[in-house]
DNA sequence: AATACTATTTTTAGCCT
DNA sequence: AAGGCTAAAAATAGTAT
């Protein structure tokens, strides 16, 4: 081990955009991912709400919001046409069979895992998994117990469903060489929550087992 | 000069809500200026579009869109109340006496520094600005001439107005002990400008000069 | 194509002015 | 509190697996 490589690390880069489509796609996963992480640390570090749309053209809308994206946009939009809003703002429910609101469990997702990220960092793993009551996803990590990670449990399955059924989801636009169908970075996210120690809970979103 | 001070860096957080209300402040106003910037870059880099709404508690609602935050918002609405809608997305827009959309002039002027930064990095300061043509705001800055910059210094005269405008806008929600009127981070974008060479043009908004 | 790695660049927390 | 500064931490471009 220690191996060390020659230099490979990154250059400056000209920000201009990537010609290649391929590497654009790379960059854009990445730092879409880099985006909504400082998106959620602002949520949690300030108090603040936070809501984003990304349009990848011709691809995928990818959504973060916190705490809830439907009242960030019916805020932002002076609730005016609220009653009409609150069917408009399904554009990524349309391919979804189950009702359950994707933004939704996308914020939470993204939530939990800073939250996940947080408690890891602590290295509270495990002393203070007793306690519990509060609601879950409002909760600081340390304070879940059995039922709320099963509920976390549950969410992932839907979020997991959802995702299954997004993947097939895209509407033509001025495609222009991205094309990957996304899988949501779940990847990621196991990584996660596997140094939080409870791999089968996202691998394989089976109900808990704590290792 | 290099003259060492012992040990100021930064120390890893902890991720939960920063207690002291002027640190959080300090560091939201940080995060944000953070946070538009990485959007910005991930819309010049893979050319995507990017929409970004902040609200601090109590506080400002803070946009970012780019290209456009309006055409953002309705799409993600699908336009199904496009008519109403357009009168509806001017949340800002109340405190401002000139029309032009407030939230345009974000987006370009985030865009701007970002172009201006660019610029700034290739090192090629003036040995392009005698090219024109084409929209000043979709063109790499190497390609703007006299006029575009006019263009540039009258888009950043009417966002001055607005500012000063929005300055004493806050809609009263729950204030938690953020309070400070924000001034744009005009410092900020200054700062870039005057790398830039162009002191004149956002220091004072006066007609461009350039040095 | 997705993940891992790591050298670099970039961001930023804590001070200081 | 708004702006610098600096070093620590985090993000990430390019590469390898």
């Amino acid at each position: 081990m220690a191996l060390k490589k020659e230099s490979r690390g990154r250059q400056k880069i000209k920000m201009v955009k990537i010609k290649n489509p391929s590497h654009r796609q790379v960059t854009f996963s990445k730092r879409r991912l880099g985006l909504f992480k400082k998106a959620s640390e602002i949520c949690t570090l300030c108090g603040v709400e936070v809501f984003i749309i990304v349009y990848s053209p011709g691809q995928k809308i990818f959504s973060f919001g916190y705490p809830d994206v439907d009242s960030l946009v019916d805020r932002f939009l002076s609730r005016n046409t609220s009653s009409q809003m609150s069917a408009g703002t399904s554009i990524q429910s349309e391919a979804t069979p189950q009702s359950p609101n994707l933004r939704d469990l996308n914020s939470q997702l993204t939530r939990i895992t800073d939250l996940l990220e947080a408690e890891k960092n602590r290295g509270e793993m495990f002393n203070n998994m007793r306690k519990s009551s509060q609601c879950w996803w409002e909760a600081p990590i340390d304070k879940l117990g059995l039922q709320e990670l099963e509920m976390l449990g549950a969410s992932l399955e839907n979020l997991k469903t959802n995702i299954a059924s997004l993947t097939m989801f895209s509407e033509k636009d001025n495609n222009n060489g991205i094309e990957v169908p996304q899988h949501f970075d779940l990847k990621s996210l196991e990584a996660k929550v596997e140094g939080f120690c409870l791999p089968h809970l996202v691998n394989n979103f089976h109900p808990p087992n704590f290792c």
